[in-house]
DNA sequence: CAAGTGAATGTTTTGTTGAATATTTACTCG
DNA sequence: CGAGTAAATATTCAACAAAACATTCACTTG
């Protein structure tokens, strides 16, 4: 039989199709629609509008990222600040890796942060709940002794915006966002006393260091 | 004697007041020249074009800027570690103010940003080198043994980036950036060992917590 | 009545055209 | 020539009509 959610997942189905392969503008409900053998206003009875697709279709996906990262958190046998080194670069190269070779997908995105501001801020909050685990483990062990979990996990992830959607922000190549990373990383585990952002990994070529560049203004 | 960079500064001071008073896009080069008594065409004597007069302005204004920031630092009997924080708080409150209140300024920082992107790094550039400048400090008074100072400088700048333009990254009320900045810069000089951001100063209550939204997607 | 239709409706996008306006050029003046 | 002008040109903007589209609704259909 033919359940609600059966046609909810089919019509997400094309219209993530869609959306990947044409965008989400130049996708029409009628489109969407008649891939899934139905008339438009039908879509109307399973999805409040198209936004509300696209929302749907990015939920599931931000949804799967943070699962994704989950998984590196379970990985054996590492200290709690490896741990959240892993779990930066994992987030960045995820979502770096993600925008960079999917035009459509970063359309999808900024149209929704631009019309559901509270989208982002759902992910983000799922994203916190990762860090406060990994800062709480290391309470358990002993490896820190942080206060206020929580706060601290907020202030990691101000922090670190710029490397969350790098594209938004700056425009960087993927290596010098990476020596970027590692470098506030540093500073922000181990502080100013601690040599400062500490540079075991010998830089490369300073022709090579292009000075960043906002973007999207 | 009516020498070369006269005129570009009249040219500079008549169009920086039509600039801030209707805006970038509303005033025209006809205008400019008129304020100088001189037609349109020979305002390209002075200037490329209309960008470069913009350009020129808010080159000026950015480097009044660090100016009033270099100040800060000169401020007597202050450590290295407070005195990195009031650079970072007055940075931060000098750009919020300009651009909160100033529509004008605010439009004209867009357009430059956009047109010509090395201008933002220009500017970037001479913060960092303040920040540069307050770790060395720091070095020479036995308050930090940073090894690589222009690159931890590099990389407190890319931490606290959200802080810089405010409006550009996140819409959030002068109070939030505060106390995040203030979480940061905890984590940055203290680093997680340290009771992680550091809470002396209890939060608001809980209810007033609005988490971050991206803006300007 | 739940599932669906397709025409009707209002909003957004797209094209187009004329007007503004940035920029260039050919020229004047001292 | 150096400083400047004013007309010529090219680009950008604004307004408005037409088309496309998202959304709604009155209406099947099983």
């Amino acid at each position: 039989m033919l359940c609600k959610d059966t046609v909810r997942g089919n019509i997400l189905e094309a219209a993530k199709k869609r959306f990947t392969h044409y965008g989400y503008a130049k996708t029409t409900m009628a489109e969407i629609a008649a891939d899934c053998n139905m008339s438009p206003g039908n879509l109307y009875r399973y999805f409040p509008g198209k936004l509300d697709i696209a929302e749907a279709i990015s939920t599931e996906a931000g949804e799967a990222a943070i699962s994704k990262l989950r998984e590196v958190l379970r990985r054996p046998g590492r200290s709690a600040r490896e741990r959240l080194r892993d779990f930066c670069f994992a987030d960045m190269r995820l979502t770096y890796e993600q925008l960079e070779f999917d035009k459509q997908i970063y359309e999808m995105a900024r149209v929704i942060s631009m019309e559901r501001p509270q989208f982002a801020n759902r992910i983000l909050a799922l994203h916190r709940a990762l860090l406060s685990e990994i800062l709480a483990a290391g309470n358990a062990s002993g490896e820190f002794s942080i206060e206020d979990v929580v706060f601290t996990a907020e202030m990691l992830q101000s922090a670190t915006m710029k490397f969350r959607y790098p594209q938004l922000h700056s425009k960087l190549s993927y290596d010098r966002l990476e020596r970027e990373l590692e470098g506030v990383l540093h500073l922000l585990l181990n502080g100013l006393d601690d040599g400062g952002a500490g540079r075991e990994v010998p830089r490369k070529a300073q022709e090579s260091q292009k000075p960043d560049t906002l973007v999207s203004l």
